[in-house]
RNA sequence: GUGGGUGUAGCUCAAUUGGUUAGAGCACUGGGUUGUGGCCCCAGAGGCUGCCGGUUCAAGUCCGGUCACUCACCCCA
């Protein structure tokens, strides 16, 4: 029979590496909780219209990125490809705005986008997102990112660096638009096949392009961050002065442009060198108009969402796997130990001990190799000899030491020797 | 969707211009005289060389196809 594989870009996580993911999912819970945010778990599948709506029509991610697939009935359902698009849509649907404690949210959970994987990018992966609604100060803005650098802290992460920008409102962005098209329109003959299309879709994306003959042709071309209106300058220049106050660095980027179309002022992105093309490991921004586009009342937002297999990929670079071990290991030797032995790991486990044992008998010696191997801190020896007698010896194997003691009192001994 | 690269043991890799029984290290299992780990030594197990077809006396090696993985474009977390 042919073996089954996985879905192309999508992986198991596998024991060895599972570690860091619980790790990194602990801190973002302890961190995003300290700051007042709660939990929210939205369904994986959701009606179509909602992204194509939310996220935008043009863009990539809805023009080609999404599995969708139709629920008979004439319905058209798609596995989300992010994250704020439910969250928005849960936020409306419960009215949470009547809940004081609901206006911050994060949630945790794979997301599916079909492109082609490479390193950094998969078809199915796992973000964590958090999201604010209802709080236009920038000292907002701020502090999200104070979070964000704090949770990279508390991991270990080193080596990213925040980029910080403003795409403007609605409006400054509309205007913007227009005045880089012309001046993209006069040079239309230098750019790619690419950059034409983008001209009447998204110009913005043309900044992004890494033909030579464009690169040319947006130079000298108008800043978005120069053009916006007096308000987002406002709101921009009161952000850089709070990230100031709360000692976070960062690099001013006018040409960073996020490809969904939600975004307004404020936008930021977590960068690395570390991983190849895909360098992103977290980003995100303001988003005031998507909550009223998507049918809610007229109120602001703000969240970002951070990749975890990208995260998890420069922690293990930087600091390897890391392993869990068992606190003991039972080595019995003969059949009436053996007997014995199962019963007391059994009694060690439920109090709390990880303990591991073997099923088959087996040399003194292969039992200890393995426990060794496996990384125990002690071992339990438990011969025929140590039964008839009613002890056992437990055995320190990074001290070396060894000693007896009646076998119902070992459980309480190895308490101690561990201090659980 | 478009390019490039790579497929040999669980992992990392070998295998003269095509030429005998496809090797090594790590990992695994057992052993090195009574029941004690790491180092060392010995032994063992483990492969339809991704798959299909072609060229040839002969294919892991050359050619075509296919699948998988991977990197990049693109896009983004």
């Amino acid at each position: 029979m042919e073996p089954i594989q996985a879905v192309k870009g999508m992986n198991d996580i596998l024991p060895d590496e599972i570690e860091w993911w619980r790790k990194v999912e602990t801190v973002a819970r302890e961190v995003l909780e300290s700051f007042g945010y709660r939990e929210i778990r939205t369904p994986v599948v959701e009606k179509t219209e909602l992204f194509s709506r939310g996220i935008g029509e043009s863009t990539d991610i809805v023009e080609k990125e999404m599995y969708t697939f139709p629920d008979g009935h004439n319905k058209w359902l798609t596995l989300r490809p992010e994250a704020t698009a439910s969250v928005v849509r849960s936020f409306i649907q419960n009215n949470l705005q009547a809940n004081p404690l609901a206006r911050k949210l994060y949630a945790i959970g794979p997301m599916f986008r079909r492109e082609r994987p490479q390193k950094g990018r998969y078809r199915q992966f796992h973000q964590i997102d958090a999201e604010v609604f209802g709080v236009e100060d920038p000292m907002l803005d701020a502090e999200v990112m104070f979070m964000l650098r704090l949770f990279l802290e508390r991991l270990g992460l080193t080596g990213v660096v925040l980029h910080v920008s403003s795409l403007g409102c609605k409006e400054c962005r509309a205007s913007y638009r227009d005045s880089l098209r012309s001046f993209l329109e006069a040079k239309v003959e230098s750019l790619c096949p690419d950059c034409r299309r983008r001209l009447n879709v998204n110009p913005l994306r043309t900044f992004d392009c890494k033909v030579g003959g464009c690169k040319e042709a947006i130079q000298g071309a108008p800043i978005l961050l120069d053009a916006i209106c007096p308000a987002c300058a406002d709101h921009f220049q009161r952000l850089r002065e709070h990230l100031k106050e709360l000692g976070v660095e960062y690099m001013v980027d006018p040409r960073l442009v996020r490809g969904l179309d939600y975004y307004t002022r404020t936008t930021f992105e977590v960068i690395t060198d570390r991983l190849g093309a895909q360098n992103a490991v977290g980003g995100g921004g303001r988003y005031d108009g998507l909550v009223k586009e998507l049918g809610g009342p007229e109120v602001s937002g703000i969240g970002f969402a951070i990749g975890m297999e990208r995260l998890i990929l420069l922690l293990q670079q930087e600091q390897g796997l890391a392993a869990r071990t068992p606190d003991l290991y039972v080595a019995t030797i003969g059949e009436a130990a053996r007997g014995k032995g199962f019963l007391l790991a059994q009694q060690l486990r439920s109090i709390g001990l990880e303990t591991e044992i073997d099923y088959e008998n087996a040399s003194l010696k292969s039992r200890m190799r393995r426990a060794d191997k496996l990384g125990a801190k002690l071992v339990v020896i438990l011969g025929d000899d140590e039964v008839s007698r009613g002890e056992a010896q437990i055995r320190d194997m990074a001290e070396k030491t060894q000693e007896s003691l009646p076998i119902a009192s070992v459980a309480e001994r190895v308490r101690t020797i561990l201090g659980k």
